[in-house]
DNA sequence: GATGAATGAGAATTCATTCAT
DNA sequence: AATGAATGAATTCTCATTCAT
């Protein structure tokens, strides 16, 4: 129970430990964040390593496999950006943090363009989407429980699509170079937080 | 006479009224809306659009022309049904509407995506979003005027990036087959413009 | 007998006379200059031209039409050049000027170059250089008659073999930027020529 | 071991040593010296070499690597053509050999022709000529010390420069089938180095 | 005299993948 | 554990040419 990263006896070819294929999963992570998910492929993936392509092919037989790895990677880390949040001392904020934190929103929204057309990276992204969504609803309950509904009116689900909803498009438009109303949705959110949060203390 | 589609005599190659042309733009944003932009390659728009693949660089001579026009068409539609939902019995409905519409928003969300590698999509998309967003700001002070702050404590600009962000976040993961806690985000959000428009009809 | 440029009754497509032909011609010529041969294609001399593409096959309906008139018209210069330098003060210099002309002669090899893959253009050009050297020889003759022999053991046609080739390669590798023994050479030609020139003029 | 073909265990993509390599140099270079250098493309070359096309894009990633290393061994051939010639029992008329030898010089001219729209080439094309020229203005000088001067009135790297004039006006002529003033050309050039050896060897 | 439309061929690259070593 | 060789399919783009108007 202590994390998901875990992984009794899984056979795959490279054991998992490697620091090749670390370095390989690695790579292609920096390769979709800097020039988008079209970047990843096995030559510049193993250009970027500094590895020969057939080495990549060699840990992830299938281009599948690497990626289906890098986003499996990927909600590791939101996990325990999650799990970060909800031990830290300001909660409610660590908990906007995520919803708004660049580099991990880009990611995500270049796997969820992937995932139209590689219907692996689809279920395994819509599967991450609903256990993801499950957390955050959980974490939400847990620091408003019912305040939530009596102060705002808010649906703790709902509460959890509006906010990474909110959050994922300032990071979207931020990327374009666009920004206008940023600061006036933060600061409604943020408000919306001082409230939820003051009672919560008092 | 009246609308956006006045044609100002200018001769490019293929012109505009090319029914041809039209075609393959239709091709195109089809496949982008299927299959994701990815698909959007010379050979299957062509095979889509019945013709040959030589046939679609006579008319667009790089991919970049092809994209560039879908996108501006599709900024055209988006203002299209902007216009279309000030014109409407239920202005407030409508505007939700456009922010949940579906095919818009997803094709929206591929150029997005396209936008990391495609500079020149790049720079349109920013162009657009900051007139669009411009656009629905005009619209929203129109619709509610202060009484946007007074009830909700809401700003115009802030308000068109909550609705576009929700909007858009939940189209996303529809698309992915998750739904949770969409209702309830929908449901508050109509909570909203109900007691905006109650007092604006009052 | 008046000059090879007359030309009775030639029943082309588009007069000859036609200013759009010149342009045509003019373009390519700056093309294969600037660029090398494999620049001058339709669509970039049409481009060059400010015209349309389709016009370009209007005038020259093949490629080899178009090639073959600018090599036409580019005989018809080296031409004109040389019965310039006969009719000069200083005919001697003259001819060896003839001979390093930069343009001239650069345009000149891309068209032996062209000739490689443009049977067309080989033949052209076959026949051009056979023509130019005699006229070559000719002027050689009257400017030195048989002192070349006595002088410096030289032949007419040998020497004009001479002279095209040292100018050639000197163009040629100014074109590279290699200038190695340009000066040297050009002070030998110089030399013969000086020696020559002062018995023709005693 | 000796020689110049040493191996320096350096490893590339595609191993120097490897045959298919070879075989695809040396398809390429049959193309440009029987069709000119814009028959060397991908397909052609593959053809010509009885191989698949993406083959020479493993061995060669771009058209400049392929071309580039066609150029380099001209340039080790005709290193090691003058080398011989040094080293045989004729050694002035082995150097003229070298001038009017058919093949390597067609090539040579093929390369500077291809320099026009091709900054790599170039670039090595200039390099090369640098570094012959010198080569065998150390030859001239070797051969026949300042005789050349007291006889003759050349300069050793004047010489050169007309050597390789007359020899490349030759053979590209020749190529076109036109032969007048080569005997000539020919005669005068082996009467100065027979002036010039006797004088050497008496 | 001029032009838009259409087409088939071929260019250079890039890619994922397989296989033998 | 790693890698060189090979391949077939797909990519974007350019080209010469034909044809109907």
């Amino acid at each position: 129970m202590a994390g998901a990263e875990q992984k009794s006896g899984g056979r795959r070819i490279g054991a998992e430990t490697s620091a090749t294929r670390a370095r390989i999963v690695e790579a292609t992570v920096e390769l979709i964040r800097d020039e988008g998910y079209a970047a990843a492929s096995t030559r510049r993936v193993a250009a970027r390593a500094g590895l020969k392509p057939s080495l990549v092919h060699y840990y992830f037989p299938t281009t599948d496999d690497l990626l289906l790895e890098v986003c499996r990677q990927g909600a590791a880390d939101s996990d325990a950006m999650i799990a970060q949040a909800l031990a830290s001392e300001d909660p409610v904020r660590a908990l906007w943090g995520f919803f708004v934190d660049t580099s991990r929103t880009a990611m995500s929204l270049e796997f969820m363009a992937l995932a139209n057309h590689r219907p692996a990276v689809r279920e395994k992204m819509a599967e991450h989407s609903v256990v993801m969504r499950r957390r955050q609803v959980e974490i939400i309950e847990q620091l408003f429980g019912d305040r939530l509904k009596v102060l705002e009116g808010f649906d703790p689900a709902g509460l959890a699509v509006m906010l990474a909803g909110i959050g994922r498009c300032i990071v979207m438009e931020e990327n374009l170079g666009v920004t206008a109303g940023h600061a006036q949705a933060r600061a409604t959110v943020e408000s919306w937080l001082d409230r939820l949060e003051a009672k919560t203390l008092a």
